[in-house]
DNA sequence: ATGAAAGCGCTAACAT
DNA sequence: ATGTTAGCGCTTTCAT
């Protein structure tokens, strides 16, 4: 019932490698051999079977893209992205979530290996030592994680988050808090050290904190404490958090104290105020990774973020 | 350098098909061979090729699903809770986007059709003639459309409502708005049957609106005219725009006006007020499809709705 | 319980 | 330009 090469060949008075000569080398099969086969194989449906392709050629046209959590809205716009990019140059994405677990990523990677020509790694959690031996089985890039012998693409947040810091500057800010992300984690540090190298702005440093609106929320009574009148957060979602903490103990934002996020992520834009935040690449990051991936180059790429100024940023009173 | 069945069948003196069967039927071996072949693959690092495998057994373990927009906060829930129900019966997912456009879901059933076991199809574009052929090729449930001959998942927003406007009338208020959505809309349409139907409660119709936030936005101050004191709103999105819209004209939510959404997307729980709204049920929509699917039955089910009260209502003044 | 052999749908030398 | 043939890695009769 599944028609197949063989049937096409058949129906078209051609022999089977005609038929497939037809599909994936078209230029090596006579003008007129070629039509009569195409009008044949498209009146009985038939479509190449890709998984038996890959068979012999070992190349199944599909990717792996693996993320912490899907539902997380920092990453839906690089899915998408990766996907526009995969399915142009005809491509098919399996997306797989982790949901946080690090040993999720390498299980993941191996159950994908045979069946995907490369994988997407989004901020992986494994340790390097991990990534590197699961790099013999499967191509694969990585997104905002430096890994010798893996393509990289990295997001510059540093440059972003001085940025940040110069815009509160320049609106007269001179006492900034940082609320920091969790210890450990490598953007939280990068955010730090650019962040803390702005001249005229002493910078105090809040936290470790939870990645999370939750954690922003309980930020709110030590940035009060602090006297700051201008805040960086680690995330958009800790701004906004920080943002409502700031709001039950009576002070407002962009009037009291001004409120700058990280990642421009689509809350952020609906929030009240509107966040100023810098905004991650994230799309360009997935369609680039996606390319990468494709054209099996092995690049160490840095992609710029900038500042975007909303309403939770004013000088101060 | 690949290592296959044979590499492992060569290294422990069995079989072929021996070492097949200890992969796909363990029972069929006896337990000493059994440990032995595993021990042995477990060293070569040997893991079977599942396209290789689907070749002869005709399934692939592979499913798709095919939503709109991924970055749309209406799906990313959706596709983490059918991830995860696909992961955990050792499935792997396709993610695939339409942008929008009816043609794309056709091509991308097509392309999947070889290479997974079933897709998922939410809140299709296409017309019901055209899934009806398409369900030929490939066996699929459909989420948020009614489909004779497919398995169908709903999401019952009537219901839901209905609970809105009750909630509202409970509170107080006997004028209430209905902001609409486009045209044409099924949704829209049974919104709009259940929301009129409570007693007690005079519902203006206003719209049709963009599903959007900017949508939302520009029916502020239809709203206000209309001197309602309760609304309801097509969706989320729109609820956050019209919130937007209100505070530009001076009226405060839920002061001047209660208003609720429908969906339950996260931008709506951090919002500030944060959002009254009717929870749709996506993650059960999404984990729910993919059982059906691999269970291969053709049901039609509707998913309960229910109604979360948060900030954005309160008795009228 | 295990082996032998055929074949899933396709591509890729190698012929002609 | 097209036909022939041998697999790709695996499962599945059918034997033994």
């Amino acid at each position: 019932m599944t028609v197949t090469i063989r049937d096409v060949a058949r129906a078209s008075g051609v022999h089977v490698s005609t038929v497939s000569r037809t599909f994936s080398a078209p230029h090596m099969v006579n003008a007129a051999t070629r039509s009569r086969v195409l009008t044949v194989a498209e009146e009985l449906g038939y479509r190449p079977n890709r998984a038996a392709r890959a068979l012999t050629t070992g190349r199944t046209h599909n990717l792996g893209l693996i993320v912490a959590d899907i539902a997380n809205p920092f990453f839906p716009p690089l899915i998408k992205a990766a996907h526009a990019a995969a399915r142009q140059r005809d491509y098919h994405l399996f997306v797989a979530d982790t949901d946080e677990e690090p040993a999720a990523e390498e299980e993941l990677i191996q159950a994908f290996s045979k069946q995907v020509d490369g994988v997407v790694l989004c901020s992986p959690r494994s340790s390097n030592k991990a990534l590197e031996r699961l790099a013999e089985r499967v191509p694969f890039v990585v997104i905002n994680r430096r890994l010798r012998g893996a393509a990289t693409v990295l997001m510059d947040v540093g440059h972003g988050a001085r940025l940040a810091v110069e815009h509160l500057a320049g609106l007269g800010h001179r006492r900034v808090a940082l609320v920091a992300g969790p210890a450990g984690s490598w953007t939280s540090d990068e955010i730090r050290a650019a962040a803390g190298q702005v001249p005229g702005v002493e910078l105090t440093v809040i936290g470790p904190n939870a990645p999370t609106e939750r954690g922003g929320f309980a930020a709110a009574e030590r940035v009060r404490e602090s006297g700051v009148t201008g805040v960086l957060a680690y995330n958009d979602l800790v701004a906004i958090g920080l943002i409502e903490g700031l709001a039950d103990l009576g002070l407002e934002v962009p009037g009291d104290v001004s409120v700058v996020g990280i990642d421009d992520i689509v809350p952020g834009r609906l929030n009240r105020p509107k966040l100023t935040t810098v905004a991650m690449p994230t799309a360009a990051a997935g369609r680039l990774a996606v390319d990468l991936l494709i054209q099996e180059v092995a690049a160490t790429t840095s992609l710029e973020t900038r500042l975007v100024v909303r309403d939770s940023t004013a000088a101060p009173r």
